[in-house]
DNA sequence: CGATTAATGTATTCATTGCACACATCATAT
DNA sequence: ATATGATGTGTGCAATGAATACATTAATCG
């Protein structure tokens, strides 16, 4: 059961391509870093795996099917990203202020996929359950956050906004810093939205400090 | 000059429509909503526009200007919004409080402007350079609520990334908003992110106190 | 082992799309 | 009235998403 994943490796029968899934995706990811979503074709991806034309449809019926399955992976990994962060055994006000941290580090680091997420491109969320239940899953981890921050009871625990409010937060910020990306010729005006985006940028965590100071101090 | 805008109104000529670019605006608008922005065609919207399919090519070299045509508008339409709360005399912490919930107002009423404005499916936003002004002066507007907010004492005014923290947070809850609806079955599980999110909505005023309470009171 | 079967890739086909190009028609300003 | 620019038309083409039928492989089980 371990071998098995190495069939079309190293130059073999080539018809079995191995692990087309996630070569399309790996592919798909790169092409909407430069072309965006509208552009990305099916065909493309399947001529740059060195596969029949069609092949990918094998494994996403749908275009959108790809780009569910994008967001579906980004919502996983984040949710391991923040829980990482949640699970530690630092006090509290570091461990929300670090998930905070960590949550925009990854929409960074992955703005393709961070995009697809909530970028409404996918429209129906609901069409897909395992990006449903991947988006539930990588909230809760949020909410875990918050729960425990009401337990230290730093926080009047009778907001039952608090949790989205959390989120709309570190969201907020994150997508903030990939849509307002200063463009070659960086604006130095002083009312210039990108020049505080670059500010933001510089330093993500005084920029979640700023937004929940309250919460943790 | 005032009578010439009746072109097409009443049965005339019909080879000119009269004011094709708005119409296929928002009819655009109608079809993003249903459909999403990948399944809009520009031949689509020209037939239901009444008019020959290569038309709108006219208004819109691009299926990607028209939608970036629309961002602008939505970036126009959200200052407009904004300014005429952060311009009303009532005291600043209203007005800031006020100007939150009118933004995500905003994007509730609008939801498919709001996706296209910071969605990333116009991908470069410099490449427009009507959008790139929009967007800059949509900020500006916000900026000047943060700078009342600093002049008034209330908060330390070293802070730099102050305007990014408050436009990141109401983006942050209108975003949510929209992309974590509901489906028709609504959960009522503790933890699903989407009772939060019902929450949010149910009162966007309290969730926008939550989130800048410190910097008002 | 060897045959069955499910997973995966291929070949072909079709309607639709974005867009380019050349032409038609109108509104207005000179 | 007429030249001119703005707007709409018609035709054509390459590329796409997707459906259908077929080929090849790997894994399962007798």
């Amino acid at each position: 059961m371990s071998e098995k994943a190495k069939i079309g490796q190293a130059g073999k029968s080539n018809y079995h391509h191995g692990d087309l899934a996630t070569t399309i995706m790996e592919l798909a990811i790169e092409e909407i870093a430069q072309q965006g979503t509208e552009r990305l074709s099916l065909r493309l991806l399947a001529r740059q795996a060195g596969v029949s034309q069609t092949a990918p449809y094998r494994h996403f019926p749908t275009k959108t099917c790809l780009l569910a399955a994008l967001a579906t992976r980004g919502f996983v990994e984040l949710r391991e990203r923040v829980r990482s962060i949640v699970e530690s055994d630092a006090p509290i006000e570091t461990r929300f202020i670090g998930m905070g941290v960590s949550y925009v580090e990854f929409a960074l680091e992955n703005p393709v996929l961070y995009q697809l997420m909530f970028g409404g491109v996918v429209a129906d969320f609901s069409a897909y359950e395992s990006l449903q239940t991947a988006a539930k899953a990588c909230y809760m981890e949020v909410r875990r956050c918050e729960q425990e921050l009401i337990a230290a009871k730093r926080i009047p625990h009778e907001d039952v906004r608090l949790g989205g409010a959390i989120w709309a937060g570190v969201h907020g910020i994150a997508s903030l810093l990939l849509n307002m990306q200063p463009g070659p010729e960086v604006g130095r005006e002083r009312n210039d939205p990108r020049s505080a985006v670059q500010a933001m940028r510089a330093d993500v965590e005084d920029t979640v400090r700023i937004l929940f100071g309250r919460m943790v101090e």
